[in-house]
DNA sequence: AGCTGGGGTGCGCAGAATGCTCAATAGACT
DNA sequence: AGTCTATTGAGCATTCTGCGCACCCCAGCT
């Protein structure tokens, strides 16, 4: 539930830069890094976690541990009409793990993972058979070239603070 | 670093649902949702992180909240040889999120995400230039139809104790 | 049957982190 | 000048962490 639409700033990106280099730091280590107060990182992860701008944990979980060894694509050419049923239809499919809707000749990208070659044969079938799914093409994950990774947008967003740093207050 | 190829078993989907409900929980909390000692979820736990069964948090982060509201998946044909070089030039460019090796007519399915229109367009133009890239083909990603979940088959694990369910030790 | 190793459990402890409040402050905005 | 918001440091009660240790269950082996 994204409550608002909140935009990330420099501090942001310097947090989680560093809960993606050590996710189970704490927070004292956090704010540590990120050069800002305990209280501070405190109230930037509970927004953080708030707003929507951290998606959910089930991203984190590697299909291929839970036994999954095998990634495609499936793209599909659906009866326009059908879009919403043929989605709710794959959300039934614990294989699918994404489904988008994109725009050229294709209609849907589908995300699934499979425990073997029959597996996803049997998996593709099903796809096919959704009523309004008129032509579906498979593409297996062959390799992994880029994992996902978003630090370098990250870095760029941590790198320049839009505002010039503001003074820290310093009791005496 | 995937230090063993380690399977989970039910306990594992245990802990790991209760962090895709509760994403801060605390050890305690997590244990006491799956079923288990504070110390039985300590150790799977380390265990999970060391292992590699958990990807990189940078998973978490959204694009749209860090102001990438494009999304776009770049399929490209590439001189066969040239692949890794291809890749290592991909990697260069931050808007890259992923890069896939498939198999069928594409050799390369390409995730991006840009700030606006104009920006997808640069990139897709940078994609193209790379040398050894012979065509490429970008679809917009319109709608999230069903937003990355592995949930259901957290469950699926989870459900199956292939062993009866050990006899917990309750001592005097 | 007897032994052994791995994994789970309970208990306990010292140190650290958490969650919270509060007052003070700097900067932005009116 | 006045107001509002975000950050900070300090403090405090509670909880959690990280670790060791002894014990127990189960499976596999001799």
């Amino acid at each position: 539930m994204p409550s608002r639409p909140h935009t990330l700033d420099a501090i942001d990106a310097r947090i989680l830069l560093e809960l993606a280099a050590h996710p189970r730091a704490t927070t004292v280590a956090i704010a540590d890094q990120a050069g800002v107060a305990r209280n501070t990182a405190h109230a930037r992860l509970a927004r953080l976690e708030e707003s929507g701008a951290l998606a959910s944990f089930e991203r984190r979980v590697d299909p291929q541990a839970l036994g999954y060894p095998l990634t495609a694509f499936v793209t599909a050419q659906v009866t326009q009409r059908k879009l919403d049923e043929v989605a709710a239809t794959l959300e039934a499919v614990p294989e699918v793990l994404q489904v988008y809707g994109i725009s050229g000749p294709s209609d849907l990208l589908i995300h699934v993972v499979a425990e073997s070659a029959e597996d996803l044969y049997r998996i593709a079938g099903q796809i096919l058979a959704i009523p309004g799914v008129e032509r579906t093409n498979t593409a297996l994950v062959m390799r992994r070239l880029v994992d996902y990774r978003i630090a370098p947008l990250l870095r760029r967003a941590a790198g320049t603070p839009e505002r010039p740093a503001r003074q820290p207050y310093r009791p005496t």
